[in-house]
DNA sequence: GTCTATAACGGGATAGAC
DNA sequence: GTCTATCCCGTTATAGAC
């Protein structure tokens, strides 16, 4: 891994640890183990690398949910299968939590990844939600549209739960309420 | 209201707008218009007065949502008020958003009301439901500690996307979602 | 490309005068 | 109780040598 590479994982890191503002230029360099010099040859500065980490973890994270969305399956099934992914709970999302750090929502460039992201998110849930409801596996009642946004919002707010219980308990109770409360709404597919 | 009291406030607002972190003693000084020795007469430093701060927020918060939770109604109506309150969406959760600040979560004296707080909310919440599953209004199948777990999460999640999107339609529509799927559950109660 | 100064600034607090 | 002075350290760079 490159000097560049190194500099991009490690702010990814504290970007998810301490969020933007707790994050210094030296804390980066000192984790990637690059020197100062070496930092601002190939970053312009905090925003630019900070703009680069937020870009790949947008990413990896787009990847990682449409994975589970293409798969086969009910569209029930593959939504439960998301909200029943493993995931580092007590750690949270690394992208929701930078909703909470003022220098990152006030700058347009930090924002943009953010806000498309999780938009992203609930469209492409709300796009299988919709699928299953044409399908009959779902309660034509329910709009998917406010069922996507539920299941994200259960899941940035499972996180909270969990870390500040410190335990994942609040999380995996959120997600099982919710999948409580879809079961109702679900019905075999016209085949 | 005198000094201690407007050091009080001007943390608790800056607490919320800018977290733990991104709050100086400077700034919490300058908005109270307080002076920079009588800031440290009243208080030993700054986690003294987020201490004070947080404190009052969890306790208000409680307050405001016991109002919900007492009133009279059903079970549903109660937890679907407290729902649609009204609320600073675009701000976020004071305490929930403490929750991704290391500095908060890593003292436990800071982090103490925060997780109390919404430890608290599950509970109140739960047991509001259990009273409806009692009196038969509400699904049996569906586990109050889940379901509590999830209208926390659903309004804390909410905040995040509304953040996000700088927009209150993404919290809107979840706490909309959460209302459908609930709404199947919801039955007669036995007068 | 990377290193080591250097610097202007703010954070967080202490000291002592008033 | 409040004010001003002072202090040390970390932040966020820039400059120029190597």
């Amino acid at each position: 891994m490159d000097t560049a590479e190194r500099l991009v994982e490690s702010t990814r890191e504290l970007l998810w640890e301490r969020g933007y503002t707790g994050t210094s230029p030296k804390a980066i360099q000192q984790r990637a183990g690059v020197g100062q010099g070496s930092m601002y040859h190939h970053f312009a500065g905090k925003p630019d690398l900070a703009l680069a980490a937020i870009r790949r973890t947008a990413e990896e994270m787009r990847a990682l949910a449409e994975e589970e969305f293409s798969a086969p399956g009910t569209a029930v099934d593959r939504v439960t299968a998301y909200l029943l992914r493993e995931r580092d709970v007590l750690k949270g999302c690394p992208i929701g939590r930078l909703t909470q750090d003022p220098d990152v929502m006030g700058d347009p460039a930090l924002r943009a990844p953010v806000d498309e992201t999780l938009a992203w998110l609930r469209e492409r849930l709300a796009e299988v939600l919709a699928e299953g409801r044409e399908r009959g596996e779902l309660n034509t009642v329910l709009d998917p549209q406010a069922v996507a946004a539920t299941v994200v919002a259960v899941l940035q707010g499972g996180y909270v739960l969990a870390r500040a219980a410190d335990s994942v308990q609040p999380f995996d109770q959120a997600i099982a309420g919710v999948l409580g409360l879809l079961a109702a709404h679900i019905s075999m597919p016209r085949t």
